[in-house]
RNA sequence: GGAGAGAUGGCCGAGUAGGUCGAAGGCGCUCGCCUGCUAAGCGAGUAUACUCCGAAAGGGGUAUCCCGGGUUCGAAUCCCGGUCUCUCCGCCA
């Protein structure tokens, strides 16, 4: 959410950097529900404030015996009024609480302008597409020739875009969440969680998946309960309606957590393998920290991101999201985008963002500054580190043999027992 | 699923024949003093949001005693609904 004091003071200013991400913004109806609620709230305060001295007045008539029927039927009136004037001024709230949950981050001024994904400019990238003497299969074909993916099965368990690994396959993922999970908690100073699978509606409104993306998500039936996109939404959450210390600031944290999506409005697009399914699973990367710190934060965050990908000598790049890019809650983002040999393109593995207070204003996560008085909203960043069924799709790819078979990359074999091949 | 109990400030915990309660007291924390050495004593301060005045320091106003609604001139205190927590029974990984 979008801070009203400065929308308020910045209306023109805030109607472009919105429209940046493409579409014209009116924030006219903002202004005039704004205007009419400040005006009530006034009126209302003055109000309230002369029924507390009055009523302390009457308290005191009563308490000497003197008459207080003439206050008591002034107050009558007056309560009658503040009545009226505070279902005007709650029906107000309500409609701007409900414009500027609805209205997305202001992207960063740095953040280059553009329509769609073919804007987004590359800004790093690391290792060559691997070179191969035969045609370079999908890692869905892979899979099913290593006898370690059966989406047939999975469609008749559950249907369309569910995965389903075996043995050696099953194993792999494990070590891929292991490994991940190792790496940001050993070297990059992550405390792990495991959360909730599963979140109120109060979470997934702090990090921005409510009011505006619900057919985006997994909702329990006759729950007020949704399954998890990502760990985004437990991890950013940990800390909802908190006041954090500064010293204990940046705060890291890591999880390993199956994530659920609908889909919605992806059909046709990619409608086999690992890329794009309803469950899968992913590490996360959540970060809290002083809104000075926060795009160091990001560099950081990416760079960890970026590690795993190194570590696994899988090839990729790094791009800036353009503002018709960038998502809803956020004012910034990286998008690392592995190199897949079946497909012929670079692939989303990972997204890398800064939603400096926006979550943290829906959330309710503040931080108190050593020896200062009063709180600040915290700047909250998160990151895949990574995505692990995509990962799994990037290894088979990169590291498949004319023969079928797909090396183990050197990290990930004490995971695997020491294995150093899939042989079909 | 059945029965019962409870939700007050960072924590503990008072406060219900409705009135001066943002809320006693204790703990914790901060600053100062004292003392002097790792312990104690004294004093002051110590919620959040919105808003108004002020250059600032600071001061004024409103709201918040789980949430929502009701009664009343007035509610932490009374009534109704909800949420959550705990205990016992049942069931269960």
């Amino acid at each position: 959410m979008l801070d009203i004091k400065y929308v308020r003071q910045n209306l023109a200013a805030v109607e472009a950097a919105l429209s940046r991400r493409g579409g014209g913004v009116s924030l006219e109806p903002f202004r005039l529900a704004d205007e009419e609620h400040r005006r009530d709230l006034a009126e209302l305060e003055a109000l309230r404030h002369q029924r507390n001295r009055v009523t302390a007045e009457i308290a005191r008539l009563k308490k000497s015996g003197d008459p207080a029927e003439p206050l008591v039927a002034q107050m009558r009136e007056v309560s009658a009024r503040i009545r009226e004037l505070e279902q005007r001024v709650a029906h107000a709230e309500e409609r701007l609480n409900e414009i500027l949950l609805g209205l997305p981050n202001l992207p960063h001024a740095d953040v280059p302008t553009g329509r769609d994904s073919a804007d987004n400019p590359v800004v790093a990238s690391f290792g060559e597409p691997p070179r191969f003497d035969f045609e370079p299969r999908p890692h869905w074909e892979i899979g099913s020739r290593l006898g370690i993916l059966d989406p047939e099965r999975a469609a008749k368990i559950a249907g369309a875009r569910f995965p389903l690994y075996y043995a050696a396959g099953a194993r792999l993922e494990r070590a891929l969440i292991n490994f991940m999970l190792d790496l940001h908690t050993g070297e990059h100073g992550y405390r792990e969680v495991l959360p909730p699978f599963i979140v109120n509606r109060r979470s997934m409104t702090a990090t921005g998946q409510l009011p505006k993306f619900a057919p985006d998500l997994f909702k329990l039936e006759g729950w007020d309960y949704f399954l998890i996109p990502t760990a985004e939404v437990p991890l950013t959450n940990l800390h909802q309606d908190e006041i954090l210390e500064e010293e204990d600031l940046p705060l890291a944290y890591t999880a390993y957590t199956p994530c659920f999506r609908s889909e919605a409005g992806s059909y046709g697009k990619d409608t086999r393998g690992l890329i794009r399914q309803h469950q899968f699973n992913k590490i996360e990367l959540v970060r809290f920290c002083r809104p000075e710190d926060s795009y160091a934060e990001l560099n950081r965050l990416l760079a960890q991101a970026e590690t795993v990908l190194r570590r696994l000598e899988l090839p990729y790049r790094v791009v800036e999201l353009c503002t018709g890019d960038l998502g809803f809650s956020a004012a910034k983002t990286y998008d690392i985008e592995v190199w897949m040999p079946g497909q012929g393109a670079y692939r989303e593995i990972s997204s890398c963002s800064n939603f400096e207070d926006f979550q943290a204003r829906r959330g309710g996560i503040r931080f108190r500054r050593r020896g200062r008085k009063g709180t600040e909203f915290v700047h909250t960043l998160n990151g895949s580190g990574l995505a692990v069924g995509r990962t799994f799709a990037a290894l088979l790819e990169n590291r498949q043999r004319a023969d079928g078979a797909v090396d183990i990359p050197a990290v990930l074999r004490p995971y695997m027992n020491g294995m150093e091949r899939l042989t079909p």
